[in-house]
RNA sequence: CGGGAUGUGGCGCAGUUGGUUAGCGCACCACGUUAGGGACGUGGGGGUCGUCUGUUCGAGUCAGAUCAUCCCGACCA
């Protein structure tokens, strides 16, 4: 059949693909790189955005917008920052088309050239600092904890769906404090927002942890990060949350006068996730049937199924089904009736198994002689009758169990792909064979980056609330003293 | 930008040493039978074979060019 999928173990990157499309999440676009995210995917995203939000809004974050345009003479202040993302940049050069004076279609007016490129943003610093600079005058200005939802624009050698899009969705929050003290505590506080969704919604069990200076964000002095297990084995970052020091204050000329009257270059985070999210959720708990969603993230948790042959049947099922779906949504609980008379049952079962719909019932005339539904759970592809009486409570409970178990499958996984190294020649052999592997750093950018040209193995992180060692011992490659482990692994 | 591969109805593919009307599965349309794990039967619609040039009596098939896409690298959330 054509909704099958190529199993995980046989070839994960095209198991992946073809999964994006058959879920109905996305599809690629006529612009290489670009994705179109279908209503179901994006029905996905709308309600990550709606539980992050309320957190952000939680932690006094405002919502704003800046523009999608930054003129390039902005995006050059920083030096470090422009390093990072230049060779990424999509850039604006003219602003009119006109008929091609040779023929058909429409070409470039070359007349219509702008004096300053615009560089379509790849990430919103220098546009910020560039505003912020207006709104800061005083310590009594400060904090500004602003965020924004928008699109940017990266323009990648080469692009997964979700994982890495030439334009891709996210939030990025902006912040502007009185001291560095009180900057370092909320790029703190954002990657515990950040750590609490993936682990409470997402059924992601993920480490955080600082980046080593080689993979911190360009311009950051510090890059804290969530870092996650896929089912291949590799690692996937999944949100960031930056202590950016004065740095940007310096180059766009930020100062706020303190209390004493005297002049202070302001202090600044900045914070993200994207919708890479998506690609985490779908590598993370997906099976060869498809999708498994996470119930407090699933667009649709329950869905119903009728079994029937004439139209008396129908009505007499649906009717039940329709006293169900009542029940249901009255306990907060979002119900799809598939009433489709298009497909038959067989058909509704696998499609919504590939769209991950945690539970699914199932009511014909059998059951309604004998009182009783069939309930399928998407975890663990179980199936069981059960007395009609009651079953809106047992499913009711029955959601939060599959959220607890669908955590619990991924971080038994990751816990069994999680292990110590301490030869460098084992890890040269274990670090293909994928997973976590914790291993004493000396803490040079020059061993890291041997052990990467070697192995194509990067430091993850070093951990801060999981798998944390801090303990004497030999760098792995080096021999040199270190004094904890940190994480490295093959990433996306 | 380096290495590899592929372009044939919406999707996935076949198409012999060049040979006449380009074929199959899925999907689609109609009718009927079906319906508790991706239904079946019968009938039907839809493609000039990525593009250009060449070789030839004759090109989906051979040659050259070109464009596009995919995979593996470098780069990255």
């Amino acid at each position: 059949m054509a909704k099958e999928l190529t199993p995980r173990s046989e070839n994960y990157s095209q198991w992946y693909n073809e999964l994006v499309v058959k879920a109905d999440l996305a599809e690629q676009s006529a612009v290489r790189g670009c994705m179109v995210i279908k209503p179901y995917g994006y029905a996905i995203w709308e309600k990550m955005q709606s539980i992050l939000d309320a957190e952000f809004k939680k932690t006094g974050v405002q919502n704003a917008y800046f523009p999608l345009f930054i003129p390039k003479s902005f995006f050059s202040r920083e030096a470090e920052h422009v390093a990072g993302f230049a060779k990424e940049c999509a850039v604006v050069t003219h602003h009119r088309l006109m008929n091609d004076p040779d023929g058909k279609g429409v070409v470039v007016d070359p007349e219509a050239k702008l004096e300053e490129e615009l560089i379509v943003r790849p990430t919103s610093e220098t546009i910020i600092w560039s505003v912020y600079k207006n709104w800061i005058k005083s310590w009594r200005d400060l904090p500004i904890l602003c965020n924004q939802w928008c699109n940017v624009v990266r323009w990648e050698m080469r692009t997964r769906p979700f994982l890495r899009t030439a334009e891709f969705l996210w939030q990025e929050g902006h912040t502007a404090h009185a001291t560095a003290q009180e900057a370092e505590a909320k790029a703190n506080e954002m990657v515990k927002v950040y750590a609490d969704f993936a682990r409470n919604t997402l059924a992601l069990p993920v480490i955080v942890g600082h980046k080593s200076p080689n993979e911190r964000f360009a311009g950051a002095l510090d890059t804290l990060t969530i870092e996650a297990m896929m089912q291949d084995g590799k690692a996937l970052q999944a949100g960031t949350s930056h202590f950016l020091g004065q740095n940007f204050a310096k180059s766009f000329d930020v100062q706020y006068a303190d209390n004493e009257g005297k002049l202070q270059y302001v202090w600044a985070t900045s914070w993200g996730v994207s919708t890479r999210l998506m690609g985490a959720l779908i590598m993370a708990h997906s099976d060869d049937n498809g999708l498994v969603l996470p119930p407090k993230l699933a667009p649709i948790q329950v869905v119903l199924v009728p079994i029937y042959k004439t139209e008396e049947e129908f009505n007499a099922v649906a009717l039940k089904l329709n006293a169900i779906k009542s029940e249901l949504e009255a306990k907060g609980i979002s119900v799809k009736l598939d009433d489709r008379d298009t497909v038959r049952p067989g058909f509704k079962f696998a499609e919504w198994e590939m769209k991950g719909v945690p539970v699914r019932i199932a009511l014909g005339a059998r059951d309604l002689e004998a009182g009783t539904v069939e309930v399928a759970r998407r975890d663990t592809l179980t199936k069981e009758t059960m007395p009609i009486d009651g079953v809106c409570d047992h499913i009711e409970s029955l959601l939060g169990e599959i959220q607890d178990n669908i955590y619990k499958k991924a971080f038994d996984f990751r816990a069994a792909n999680i292990r110590k190294c301490d030869s460098w020649e084992e890890f040269k052999t274990e670090i293909q064979k994928g997973g976590f592997l914790l291993c004493h750093w000396d803490g040079t950018a020059e061993t890291e980056q041997a052990i990467k040209d070697e192995t194509k193995a990067t430091i993850r992180c070093i951990p801060v609330d999981t798998c944390v060692c801090e303990e004497e011992g030999k760098d792995i490659y080096s021999g040199k003293p270190s004094h904890g482990r940190v994480v490295f692994a093959i990433s996306y």
